[in-house]
DNA sequence: TTTAAAATCACCCCAAAGGGTAATTCAACT
DNA sequence: AGTTGAATTACCCTTTGGGGTGATTTTAAA
């Protein structure tokens, strides 16, 4: 079973029977169709599918925006917004939903076709990426003080999650020189427990 | 100047010139209309825009898709294809490319604006993106004892950084509530502080 | 409606981490 | 030789965090 499924979110059911028609044409299922908010929450919990096809106007209400923003919480998959809405408001709040791809009624079946392939290509790649390692460099591109090499070393330690007693033993130095260090860190990050400056750290190392 | 500044790399000068005026119709800035490989590159160079509409077919080769793996290799540019040939064969280039956005001719106006917004805006939001969000689905994925959304939200505010204190405050529960759910979520990831319990939500993320 | 699972809260204990001051050693540079 | 700065260690104290047990309330599901 590696068909793509697909679930339309659509209210108009002649029009979602046409997109399901076309899906299917082009080798994927339609794993629903749903009109509603409410069925479109419990078709995401209970058979989540692949992709998700979403009209933002369902009964006069922009739903589709909410529950653009529901699977950009919960679930991992994309979405391809597919509505006659083309005013430039509707776009802009659809635009920070960051769909994959937004279609404008009324559309040629190349053109979802193409938005959906490259919609799912593109999402399987995002997954791809990874989290980039700590370096010195960037860390000290933002800070006024800099950390030191000694410094930056347990600092890697901190951002593995090892424990001061563990970092010591690691290092072969006293607990207290551990102390010291990871203190004399906190003031250059403007921090002051270890998570923060993990948290800080993964800041430093995406800015720029 | 907060210009979007737009590259059209289009060999026929006719349908060029109309996608120009439609750009500039929405307020986007036409940097350059440029009708071959070569003169694309050297625009990039010399002009780099914020993003290039591209044509796949130019003058009967697919210099379009050359031009996009150009693209992906030197400059960190959106760029969408927008091209007449919808067959499966051009399309599974195409996606290799990872485009933005896909446009097939004939195009209606607004659904060329959207994709052109929403190609924008992905691909900054793209870019402060080198660290993937927390996931649920991801976390829950490998694990044997599911963690639960509440959980789930707890585990978000550690790995901002956040003390208990701050978390309960946050979230208008008492801290020894916090402690608790904190506690039963360390017994989940098999961890016994918050920074491993960082470094190994880091490691869940990353690993499929 | 009953049951099960989550979420909520309290209390206790101890280990770990954060914060400050001070002192020594060592290498590098002037 | 003297100065600087990083690295090292010690000692103090306070706050936060981790671990366990138990109980109540919501919520969801059967």
């Amino acid at each position: 079973m590696n068909d793509i499924k697909i679930l339309i979110v659509e209210d108009e059911p002649i029009i979602a029977e046409d997109i399901a028609a076309l899906i299917e044409r082009n080798d994927f299922v339609v794993s629903a169709i749903v009109y509603t908010k409410e069925n479109a929450l419990h078709e995401l919990q209970t058979n989540l599918p692949d992709l998700v096809l979403l009209d933002i106007n369902l009964n006069g209400e922009m739903d589709g925006l909410l529950i653009a923003e529901k699977i950009n919480k919960q679930f991992n998959i994309p979405f391809v917004f597919i509505t006659s809405y083309s005013d430039k408001s509707t776009l802009e709040k659809a635009k920070y939903t960051e769909p994959s791809g937004y279609i404008v009624k009324p559309f040629n079946e190349a053109g979802l076709y193409s938005t959906l392939e490259i919609a799912l290509y593109n999402h399987a790649q995002k997954n791809k990426l990874k989290f980039p390692p700590l370096s010195l460099q960037k860390i000290n591109k933002n800070l006024q003080d800099l950390v030191s090499e000694r410094e930056f070393t347990l600092l890697e330690l901190i951002y593995e999650g090892k424990t001061n007693k563990q970092i010591a033993e690691m290092l072969f130095i006293s607990l207290n020189t551990v102390k010291k260090h990871i203190n004399n860190t906190y003031l250059k990050l403007e921090v002051s427990s270890r998570a923060s400056a993990i948290a800080c750290l993964r800041r430093l190392m995406t800015d720029l």
